[in-house]
DNA sequence: CCCGAACAGAAAATAGCTTTCAGACGTGAC
DNA sequence: GTCACGTCTGAAAGCTATTTTCTGTTCGGG
């Protein structure tokens, strides 16, 4: 036999302030104050305790008790969680206008709250607006090349980087290379059956340009990775990957959205790849992830 | 002499899934079943009393008052009135249900929508649980810094190359160190005065935490930027900084979302200390736009 | 002026939360 | 293997918060 289930009763979290007003009328002196307070400052009643909120109003625990079942709770034990749903609400549904931006003399928590809702905006954006045609392209050019090469400088050489890593991880022949003397050198190695990715968010970066001409030139599949999908890198690049461009300022250089839009594409990339090539993905992931155990403590 | 008001401390309400995956590493069997408990469904958890969350989750009371103290609330009542605000948020909310891995057979379409919002989660779950106290503190570090080394392997190096290019732009004297003997040896060349950062995700990374542990002796300041907050390498940092753990699968490394949540750290600490250096930050970053104007075409 | 009804608060009773403690379970050393 | 040690866990005791009960008070009507 077990024990019954006390049930948690919330009869209307939010219209609860109509509720005071309506029920007022009909509520004594005392029944009144405790209902005013609750109503009227949800958040601060709902750190109080029975004999806190009493003394708040001048009234006895009995009272608060009282009102709370004629505000149709069980108790107010339930009364207080309904309080407390009552004003993570509130905080929720004040919108932090977060659309100006980032200032000098923003305090910290605003710049936190800034940033993090515009890479947000970034990534949804983002993901709206790649191709997933050109994308598969990508994937299937990826998955079946011989060997594959990643071009970037800058901030967006760390991408390239991001990107050669992981396709390594899974057992794939991938290089990043930054110098483009070095790169423009191993592209002219390159041919069909071979991939060649140049990442740039202006797309006119001439270092990056080079070596994805060289490969195109060469008869190797190339993928561009750009927020200019009409740029000068696209003329060659078999495939163009679009990523977005937010807003920027003083505060936020370009690098900044333009990263963490890249990165995402690159990690689309990177799962598209690892589905097609499960079989010796998979094994791969889970020995690098070995392999790394023994290097923690 | 009045009576000490006890304060109800909601330290963190809305990423509170976030700080269970967080946690659960450092959680006991038992605790962590109450964790899961917790974060998989607020709204029922809240309706119960600690000895019904103790029978549903076949722990004790003091387990889940244990669970309760490890989260940041000084007891159950305060946990489950943050229960009950998550779960009026959630109910305005109303996520999509986008909550499942990603699979082999997934289309991509699926893939690119799943990551980008697991990335958006990420992000979110880092701003809210990042210590702005902390922050602050490094950041004023970064400032004053004569000299700023960051450490970082694998996919957190990526990240600390980004830190370090970024400070460069802004003047500061800034290098990332990937290779641990190199590593080292610069550290011992610090002291009061220069900052050192070390970004692992794990937290137990030898390689990162050696040459923070060498920087913290010379009397450096030290920064970690750890998704494990209690982990080894935080023996060493003055001032620690959390990132954010996401759902991890098969297709979707640890290293994948540790470093978007990571790099956002890296966003506002880069933000802040360019705030407080704005007379120099703002014509070297004009400068440097400048200067890579004409490797455009 | 007295009576009755409703109200309010004090105090008792109970339910829920927190703390303590001792046993159980691993873990590492010898 | 086994012994010692530290950690984890749940049972129960202790305490706080909530609910109930009960009695004094107030106010309107006879």
């Amino acid at each position: 036999m077990t024990k019954a289930v006390k049930e948690t009763f919330s009869p209307d979290p939010a219209g609860l302030a109509a509720k005071v007003r309506t029920l007022a009328p009909s509520l004594t002196r005392s029944m009144r104050r405790v209902a005013e307070a609750v109503a009227t400052d949800p958040a601060g009643c709902a750190a109080l305790t029975v004999t806190g909120l009493a003394e708040r109003t001048g009234t006895s625990e009995a009272t608060v008790v009282r009102t709370a079942r004629l505000l149709g709770y069980p108790g107010y034990r339930d009364l207080r969680l309904a309080l407390a749903g009552l004003a993570a609400h509130q905080r929720s549904g004040r919108a932090p206008a977060l659309t100006t931006d980032i200032t000098v003399d923003d305090p910290l928590a605003d710049v936190v709250a800034k940033l993090a809702h515009d890479e947000r905006q970034t990534l949804a954006d983002t993901a709206a607006a790649l191709d997933t045609g050109q994308l598969e392209a990508a994937v299937t050019a990826a998955a079946a090349a011989r060997r594959i090469d990643v071009y970037g400088v800058g901030a967006s050489g760390l991408v390239a980087q991001d990107l050669a890593q992981k396709l390594l991880r899974i057992g794939l022949v991938a290089h990043a290379h930054s110098d483009t003397h070095l790169a423009v050198t191993t592209a002219v190695q390159l041919s069909a059956g071979d991939l060649a990715i140049a990442v740039t968010h202006s797309g006119a970066t001439r270092d990056v340009i080079e070596p994805l001409r060289v490969a195109f030139e060469r008869g190797a599949t190339t993928v561009a990775l750009t927020g200019r999908p009409k740029s000068a890198v696209t003329q060659y690049a078999d495939h163009v990957l679009a990523t977005s461009t937010a807003r920027e300022s003083e505060l936020r250089p370009a690098a900044m959205s333009s990263r963490t839009s890249q990165l995402l594409v690159v990690d689309c990339l990177f799962v598209g790849v690892a589905q097609r090539t499960y079989a010796t993905a998979a094994p791969a992931l889970a020995a690098s992830y070995e392999a790394l155990a023994h290097r923690h403590r």
